[in-house]
DNA sequence: TTGTAGGCGTTATCAA
DNA sequence: TTGATAACGCCTACAA
């Protein structure tokens, strides 16, 4: 049964106003009455209605989430579940939507904003020159997004430091005793793909190695994909003692012609992936990767379009989270 | 800019309500003042509230989902997408609960009723005797459910033939020459775990195989736990010849331990799971399993729950979906 | 400290 | 076929 504010004051014997003062502001409220209230409130099972509740303040206390398509992004129930809890500590509660068929990003982007459904907008994948951003900033709508851009203005963000995973792969091949470090990347393009290449080259030169340009392949994701760039790989002389991939399935790949060639993981070559993915730890042997923290991210992504909320026209604030190496076999030599 | 349907009435130069009217009774409307409306709601990019339309129609075009915790749902962004996707069409849309820390699974669903924020709710992971259907359906909320059960009542639910999906293995199995096949299952107590146990002796059965308690071993998810219960079946004599699992990464522990003992998947057992996990298609030899139509589930589910809004005293419906088998390395001989 | 009244944007009702 | 008006449930003034 669905009750109102006016069944609660009645109950309690005082006015919607005060049921309402109790619930908004206490403090306006005498001891006694208030008890009475909230007595009235238990027993009824009474909550406010987001709607009624919504209209009034011009707010619904519903945040947006555009969901990436399927296969996009790896541990979607994580980062969901994090966003959920963090948004409901916020007493917001997220909704998701993605374009209608036929319709494009920009356009769904759009009717979010005009209906007034959402308070604010939770945005993923942000590329170089993100429209979506510079849309959802032209037009004032607090958002926040994952991902960072190459815009000339700033807006919320939270990234993972991308570049840093791949120093972390290198250095760590590197005390591992390899010295031709090869990267099987994305094409150029992708702000994401970019900072990973950044990353590799970075840490190669912290580690006095040269960066062969032979030793960088570029490609889209795809088991098939990793698997054909790594037989390239190994064409070249002297072959890399290590590969490193931006994406776990891309290593998959890599994994599946080693073992078409005869050569070890592990033992004979050293093999990355990013991700960290279910499949990275079932593997064997256990794949060597960076484990991205979605849950920090998720986090940090609600709390800043709560700022934003609060405080539309503050200064956008903007997070970098650092992932994690997670070193198995794939990676490591086998005692003797 | 948000607008009204006022700011519409204005610019059209009619009233409010034949503004509403085009908007939801456009039959009732003369043409030229139809068009007239048109064009104003286009100019002004006009969209209409939801808030306060559910306000009035005491409907909030929301339906809920009780996210499940982290790593239990495979395949989640597959399901959500096609949610969101099939809700859109029933203009509905999607938002997301999971209980508040120390709150239970019931409260939380008595809150999101009691609240009037959503229309109904799916619900998954349904198993015997569930306490959530039995509140939804005492208080009479429209809800449709993943997963069947054992209650007294009916109610509107769509579940995967877990126990087809686990026939179509046992046949495949048979079919390849196999007869003595083992399965590793979950404890016993929960519906969709016993239902894979119930096809696997039909299938058994069928095929005029002896079904050998000692070939049938109970254990919970988990790579160590499916490694574990490998060792022990691997001790049987005479030893089975093929390992049928109720989920993939149960079948990678089978895999672990073959290696471990010198069996090779595929030649010299036949290993299969079910969930049809990205390990599966990854791993090599690729891991035969049962996939899930988690699109048609999502599509039907939401379907079962605009049925129950439309007609809350209607006979629920309930849909069962046929799972389907994909082969792999890990059940096929290599050719010599 | 409590009660009353007006309005948030929409739809439904009823009269014109 | 259209227009006026009263809800829907809540919050915020402001009055008592």
């Amino acid at each position: 049964m669905r009750r109102t504010i006016r069944d609660v004051s009645q109950r309690a014997g005082v006015s919607v106003g005060t049921v309402s003062n109790v619930l908004n502001a206490p403090h306006l409220v005498s001891k006694p009455t208030l008890s009475k209230v909230l007595e009235a409130i238990e027993d009824l099972d009474y909550r406010p209605n987001r709607a009624a509740r919504g209209l009034q303040a011009r707010r619904t206390h519903l945040i947006g989430y555009r969901l990436p398509g399927p296969g996009v992004s790896p541990a979607l129930d994580v980062f969901l579940h994090q966003v959920v809890a963090t948004a409901a500590s916020h007493d917001l509660a997220l909704t998701l939507f993605s374009p209608r068929p036929g319709q494009d990003d920009l356009e769904a982007l759009r009717e979010m904003v005009s209906s007034g459904d959402v308070d604010g907008l939770i945005l993923s994948e942000t590329n170089y020159g993100d429209r979506r951003v510079v849309l959802l900033h032209d037009l004032g709508f607090p958002f926040a997004a994952f991902g960072s851009s190459d815009l000339p203005f700033d807006f919320p963000w939270v990234d993972i430091d991308g570049a840093h995973g791949i120093a972390l792969v290198v250095e760590h091949l590197v005390a591992q005793g390899h010295d031709r470090i090869a990267l099987i990347a994305w094409p150029e393009g992708s702000k994401s793909g970019d900072q990973r290449v950044d990353g590799y080259h970075l840490a190669m030169e912290r580690a006095g190695l040269d960066p062969d340009p032979d030793l960088l392949i570029r490609t889209n994701n795809g088991f098939e994909q990793g698997r054909r760039a790594a037989f390239e790989l190994f064409g070249r002389k002297p072959r890399p003692t290590a590969v490193v991939t931006v994406q776990d399935e891309l290593a998959f790949g890599v994994f599946a012609a080693a073992a078409e060639i005869g050569l070890r993981v592990g033992d004979e070559v050293g093999v990355a992936g990013f991700d960290d993915s279910d499949a990275a730890r079932l593997m064997s042997p256990g794949l060597t990767s960076v484990r991205q923290p979605f849950e920090q991210v998720a986090e940090a992504l609600v709390d800043l379009l709560v700022a934003r909320l609060h405080e539309p026209d503050g200064d956008p604030q903007t997070v970098l989270v650092k992932p994690e190496l997670v070193i198995r076999g794939s990676t490591v030599r086998t005692p003797a």
